[in-house]
DNA sequence: TTGTATGCGTTATCAT
DNA sequence: ATGATAACGCATACAA
């Protein structure tokens, strides 16, 4: 029955997992128990029937595109009520071509970030009967090909990438084929098309605030070595470094991946060299906590003997000890943004894109340096 | 175009957004430019006609039910092939009446304890053909129904509920209808298509924990007053309490929402009494951030002043300090073995589900209590 | 304003 | 083993 969705090399559907966020409107009071309990679904003929016309008229109410008489649109709803009737998603989707539903490209479902990406999506667009579909690819660029497919292959009408690793190129080829809208990546020549924040600017914004307080010796745990807002991130802490005319000390930069784990090993691995230092920035909050951790393991307070920053602001950084200063990513914003600009974009309408900024939060995890 | 999503009554799914995760297996390698670029998707009758066979020929090998002539196989997988072709979901589904897609009503997208489950959900139908559809219930029956409505509309295959209000009466109505399969409440006479945990012993055995360090002034910081895990875990408390002969004492027990916040203001207004207490037991892990913080905020230690115990075991409470201590609910466990059950079930095979325990992870916020 | 007829891409039921 | 052909439920161009 379904053995070719394992089979087929052309079935990349196959092993999907399709994940659904339903919004809801008000909707009239349908005596509960009638609703799991029919076991026919009613069909627009069966209104058609019970309300005396046509099935291309009870089209038509549920449309509302050319115009019925009031009367007679009248009829039809009362039939639709008391016959509990629902469209058929997928009579529709044949028919009109079009799902009504966009497909969600996200690099890591359940991080932090993308969590706050999606919310925003979500809310994006609540409301406007487009269905968003999430996917992951992954953070490889191989897996983000095939999901896209599967997406083409359900009939989304359009697409938004968080993130992502596909070439200009092919996103080039894919914006030719449908909408599309890039979010949380800065794409050349995407301008319009593509919301993102100065990952440099955040980062060189967080430095900065370490040196004003004056911090020289900041150490760095980057993020994922290749990937953009890693880099971009380091990029802006080089820059304030290099503005305050301190020499970056390529002993201060760890390495690290995103993870709470990998805030552990650096600044073990930074404690272990014996280097001297008085902060450190994060490539993000799960890597601070760790660091965090580690630090107090040593017997080292934060803030008062070490600062720390972290890059995202997730839910927990206001409530953790102390509070973490850390870079806002308006996520969320982000994310309803573009859906709302994919939805004009789709219709045909004019569209724009905010900017939106990393906004460093303040909070407890840095301190003036003690003059020792 | 699609007003009538917004005005009738009748079409809960309009204001939806779907939620999709889509996992993929090794494909073949197909010339990554041309998968964006074909404009006229290939139908099975353009397979047909390349093939020189019947578009029955075309779908008999697509689901290799019936037995087909391997070299006409051959030849037909690799004009499928040539052509790229990728199936339509919406004929699929109206023709064969299935979708291959299970609707998942969560409480609580972006909520710690609900991704957890959600991420055991996605593995667990990670390669068996079914996409899971997460829809979210927003905590209030009424909000269910609609989306169950919903889901039924999109023709999902099966439906798995993560916690969720509905009545008994209605639950009977739904599984009479779809298979259904209910994850993380307990519901009576469902033993066989339900999964849980004993939210009570695991309430339990936090409380004993902190008995059994000496602690008899323990105060509890409530979820949601009607949610059913709040009303367990405050039993279980109760139990412990009882069975080592400490009376409840009522003002030790705060209101809490499952938030942060509520455990800020839960731990002040538990200060503004006066009320003595060497330790905390909180409805989840976020609220153990928050009253942490506050009690940090106080100049009150943890876990040298107070000892503190949370609920969940969320990602990040293994690297806060001190690590908080907390009962694991095997979140991931529960949705897995909730879907493969499921998967069974849709396809009439027998299944059985696994009895799972909510275990207390000692870290290092509780500390044995003073002898002052 | 309303009805008729056709098509959307598959699956499924017959035949052959 | 394979080929016609009729659903599936809805949208829509075309008539009336």
């Amino acid at each position: 029955m379904r053995g070719y969705l394992r089979e087929s090399f052309l079935q990349p559907v196959a092993t999907e997992v399709l994940f659904a966020y339903i919004y809801l409107q008000p909707v009239s009071t349908v005596p509960r128990r009638v609703l799991f309990m029919k076991s026919t679904p009613t069909t627009i003929s069966d209104i058609a029937e019970r309300a005396k016309v046509s099935k291309s008229t009870v089209s038509r109410v549920l449309n509302d595109k050319s115009v019925v008489n009031k009367q007679t649109r009248r009829t039809v709803l009362e039939a639709m009520e008391s016959l509990g009737y629902q469209a058929n998603v997928f009579a529709r989707g044949l028919a009109s071509g079009r799902s009504m539903t966009v497909g969600v490209v996200t690099q890591k479902i359940g991080s932090p970030f993308f969590d706050m990406m999606m919310q925003g999506v979500i809310q994006g667009f609540s409301g406007t009967g487009y269905s968003p579909i999430f996917v992951d690819g992954q953070m490889e660029d191989v897996t983000e090909y095939k999901v896209i497919q599967t997406l083409l292959g359900r009939k989304v009408d359009g697409l938004l990438l968080l993130g992502g690793d596909l070439s200009h190129l092919d996103l080039n080829d894919l914006r030719n084929r449908i909408p599309t809208i890039v979010v949380g990546k800065e794409v050349p020549g995407w301008d319009d098309q593509c919301v993102y924040v100065d990952n440099v600017r955040g980062a060189y914004d967080a430095t900065k605030h370490l040196i004003d307080f004056g911090h020289r010796d900041i150490a760095i745990i980057r993020g994922i070595l290749h990937h953009q807002d890693a880099i971009r991130r380091f990029e802006g802490y080089s820059q304030a470094l290099a503005e305050a005319g301190i020499e970056l000390d390529p002993e201060l930069v760890l390495e690290g991946n995103f993870t709470a784990q990998s805030g552990i090993l650096a600044i073990n691995s930074l404690l272990m060299r014996g280097k001297s230092f008085s902060a450190v920035f994060c490539a993000n909050d799960m890597v601070a906590y760790g660091a965090r951790l580690t630090l107090q393991r040593k017997g080292i307070r934060v803030p008062e003997d070490v600062s720390l920053v972290g890059f995202d602001d997730q839910a927990e950084s206001a409530f953790v000890t102390p509070p973490l200063t850390t870079v806002r990513q308006p996520g969320a914003e982000m994310g309803a943004a573009a859906a709302s600009a994919l939805v004009s974009m789709m219709e045909g309408k004019p569209f724009e894109l905010p900017v939106l900024r990393a906004e460093l939060q303040r909070r407890e995890s840095v301190s003036k340096i003690r003059m020792s």
